[in-house]
DNA sequence: CATCAACAGAAGCTCGGGTT
DNA sequence: AACCCGAGCTTCTGTTGATG
């Protein structure tokens, strides 16, 4: 999709990435973005509904500005102080009138010119008075993406079909696994050699652990599960040693972060 | 000119698989 | 069992072009 086009409405702030999905929503000069990997969520499938049910959260609870607030709100190239409100100077540098314009549409701008000539000083105080009538007629919300509107004002629907739950890394099973089982492979060292099961997991800044399961010892099945139930075994013990005050402090801002994003999709 | 959607990619973490 | 390297995945930031 070129930049500039807004996507159609399903894919809207979703961008298709060569792992699964991602999406960017701006407001009010804040980024709202999460990824939805295909490896995370099982399918490409799950990947994109649970992208568009975290966009639909954000845009239902973060509504874009007022328009008139946006409207008023002065730009850095505003000279008089009083936003659509301006002096037009005629070319011996003499002001000609206050103009008080006001874009209400793209059929409808409103305009009105006060003339120095005519009005004198008055002229300056009734182009700001006209500029807050012409504010009273704008309503609404900021237009942002054609879906936008549709999207926050459709209920929050309970999903048709089903969510898988995210996976952590550790259980995301990597296109080259060959076992089957994330964290579970088989070795063989050399030829000759019967080859055994390896169960590894590796934690952050404490490297990783495993255990081998020979083949000579338990045969190929036997060792091949008792290396996916020591893996478990691993996840468990990681996963219950992971708490907040052992975090590092970037994986405290991580554990923060995920924990905004999920707070905001509960909104 | 500010804000936004859409796109691009760097950086860091984690894992798979080969090797010792 | 441990180490290493390349690659997959996630997080985060920067850029571009459209719009009002």
């Amino acid at each position: 999709m070129p930049r500039g086009i807004p996507n159609p409405a399903a894919m809207y702030g979703i961008s298709p990435r060569a792992w699964g999905f991602e999406v960017s929503i701006v407001r009010n000069g804040t980024r709202y973005y999460k990824q939805f990997g295909r490896a995370s969520y099982g399918s490409e499938e799950q990947a994109l509904l649970q992208a568009q049910d975290w966009r639909d959260g954000v845009v239902r609870s973060v509504p874009p500005v007022l328009r008139r607030t946006r409207a008023e709100k002065l730009r850095v190239n505003n000279t008089t102080g009083v936003s659509g409100v301006f002096c037009q100077v005629a070319s011996s540098g003499k002001i000609r009138a206050w103009v008080a314009k006001t874009y209400i549409g793209q059929d409808e701008i409103l305009r009105t010119d006060f003339p120095v000539d005519a009005m004198g000083h008055a002229a300056q105080a009734l182009a700001i008075e006209e500029r807050a009538r012409q504010l009273e007629r704008m309503a609404g919300l900021s237009r942002l993406h054609p879906a936008e509107e549709a999207i926050r004002t459709a209920p929050a629907a309970c999903p048709a079909e089903p969510r898988s739950p995210k996976r952590s890394k550790s259980e995301i099973r990597r296109c080259t696994n060959s076992s089957g089982v994330s964290g579970v492979h088989f070795k063989s060292p050399n030829v000759g050699h019967p080859g055994y099961w390896l169960a590894i997991t590796y934690t952050a800044g404490k490297g990783s652990v495993s255990k081998a399961f020979s083949i000579k010892e338990h045969g190929p099945d036997t060792a091949k599960r008792l290396a996916i139930a020591e893996r478990e075994r691993q996840l468990e013990r990681k996963l219950n040693a992971t708490d907040v005050s052992t975090l590092s402090p970037r994986q405290e801002v991580r554990q923060q972060h995920a924990t905004t994003s999920e707070a905001r999709q509960d909104l």
